[in-house]
DNA sequence: TTGTAGGCGTTATCAA
DNA sequence: TTGATAACGCCTACAA
């Protein structure tokens, strides 16, 4: 069916010369310029293309990289991967992409996927809990790259944001202007993320002596569903907080719907700080104040990272590149005055 | 480095059999009850993994499929793209993932790197413009599925929405409720897409007997910036359209931006239907109005069509699958009396 | 049912 | 600098 590209054989048969030859002159050896010439004819008039199945089943590298996220209907995730992709590209790998669905299972699955199909490296947004299966690659001495989170119990590069310190900053933008009582809403209580985010919370409100009443801090599911639902519980308290964080893109979407649907004026009645997502933050009116992760650096750091693990240079591992984050303060934070 | 997994050879020598009959085994062939006892034991202890590449070499195909997008930072795409992902997957094949960035370049250039990837078929948003490149790929027999948009010139299966009539249906509630001055934010003027989504528009004011008004009909970059940008121009006309229709969902994004910062009032000043993102349409307030497409039809039908041809079955070919879009009205509509 | 052997396209070693 | 040749791991006639 599939027409067969030339190979070398087909290329040292036109030039006359050995297959031995050409290979050397495809992999960069020195050949006489007479025969270069004859072999570049060769190549352009056969169209000729390596084979990479072939050369992978000598070299024992396919040239090819895993990528497993959460989910690829999270902008944050594939926005990283857009940049991943193309640093991976410019150095001749290409990139598997897979997502897991949330799914400790699927997770384990897709990395056994990847690993059948003899990916080079793979970077992961591990999904935490049980981490044995990444053990397992590990132990086949395939390079990751963590993405996001950290997983302590596995000795491993990781890439991810200052996620204590955009929380402690931005929660310390309320505390600044007044507030007290700062609803803050998390992620599932066993994501790496969560944690973070959730210490700095509670050491800004400590290191600021502003107390911390439990039932401020939520946990959600990092979906729309929860971000609006816990929106909703601070809404119905007897003591509502003035101010609310929202540590990820999706819940803070469900925040907003909820606050509009219930007619609360921002930042009037209610202050509020998102997470990502420049984009929205615009549009929303009126402008929301957010923490912005450095999302470019984070593919490209991960991406150069591995390609220096698949280099086989291993100084600094396991490393932890721990990216600053950015606050960006607008219209949806008000000052409380006492 | 890596650690070479078991081969057949291990196998083989494990159980005491030739590699003939393992591999008959693996390939789902009759074995003897106490060799086939005997031959999952040995696999199960060495953890034998078929090596892809090698099977590859041998029947001329890799069980992967490539992906081309114009953007991984499009949510539109990336979702359908999570759904295709999931489908192949469940038959074995995995997936490439390329986005161009809107750059028919680019496009080429990925185009090639997956054909040198070998790949077994390929599912492209195709850019547009010169098409030679992706018939060149036609010509070397790899099937290819578009999604999206169309390329007449060449004879391939497509996926897409009913374009024409998504956008007939949008602008035809707004005709119903009074408006007969209509503004559309359309797309670059070369895109498949855009034709289609402008050819509704068009030809709903006819059969309503409205009169078009050329000056109404602008033509963007399917960016944010551009819907932002157009949506000024029509607020600065002298006699603006008491409503906007807008042809995807970033430049929705790009004309809300514009609304918040004029302060326009929506319903009342002006009336606004977008595209795509239900997410975004329910967290605007008012409510947004939107067309929405079929996103995983879409995703699901493109890869039982590229699976049906890689198992090369003909049948159809080359289909055209235009399906079905809905529209949803929302607060964002209001009705002009007269 | 099982085994032998050749070949897929490439790389790499060793002589020439 | 070039060439002959043996792998890489698998599949597949064909023979036993």
């Amino acid at each position: 069916m599939r027409k067969i590209s030339a190979t070398i054989k087909d290329v040292a048969k036109y030039t006359g010369l050995s297959i031995a030859t050409i290979s050397k002159y495809i992999n960069g050896g020195n050949v006489l310029d007479k025969n270069r010439k004859k072999i570049e004819e060769a190549i352009k008039v056969l169209d000729f293309r390596v084979n990479e199945l072939a050369r992978g089943l000598k070299t024992n590298r396919t040239m090819t990289v895993g990528v497993l996220i959460p989910s690829l209907k999270n902008i944050f995730f594939t926005s990283i991967i857009s940049n991943v992709e193309n640093i991976l590209l410019k150095h001749g790998y290409s990139t598997i992409v897979c997502d897991y669905r949330e799914s400790s299972n699927l997770e384990k699955e897709k990395l056994n996927f990847l690993v059948n199909k003899m990916v080079d490296g793979i970077i992961v947004v591990p999904h935490g809990g049980d981490v044995s299966h990444i053990q397992d690659v590990r132990d086949k001495n395939i390079p990751i790259v963590f993405i996001d989170r950290m997983i302590k119990e596995i000795d491993c590069d990781v890439v991810l944001s200052d996620n204590l310190n955009a929380a402690y900053e931005a929660v310390e933008q309320l505390i600044i202007r007044g507030h007290r009582r700062i609803g803050i809403i998390a992620g599932p209580k066993d994501v790496y993320t969560t944690k973070e985010r959730v210490k700095g919370y509670i050491r800004v409100h400590e290191d600021h002596d502003v107390n911390v009443d439990e039932s401020l801090i939520k946990y959600g599911d990092y979906d729309i569903k929860s971000g609006y639902n816990i929106l909703q519980k601070f809404i119905e308290m007897d003591s509502p907080p003035t101010s609310i964080f929202v540590t990820n893109y999706e819940m803070t979407l469900g925040a907003i719907m909820a606050i509009n649907e219930n007619d609360i004026k921002i930042p009037d009645q209610m202050s509020l700080v998102g997470f990502d997502n420049i984009q929205m933050a615009k549009v929303v009116k009126p402008s929301l104040s957010i923490v912005v992760q450095p999302i470019e650096q984070i593919g490209e750091t991960a991406a150069n990272i591995l390609l220096k693990r698949l280099k086989n240079d291993y100084e600094g591992f396991p490393s932890t590149n721990r990216l600053k984050t950015e606050i960006m303060i607008k219209d949806s934070v008000g000052t409380i005055r006492s």
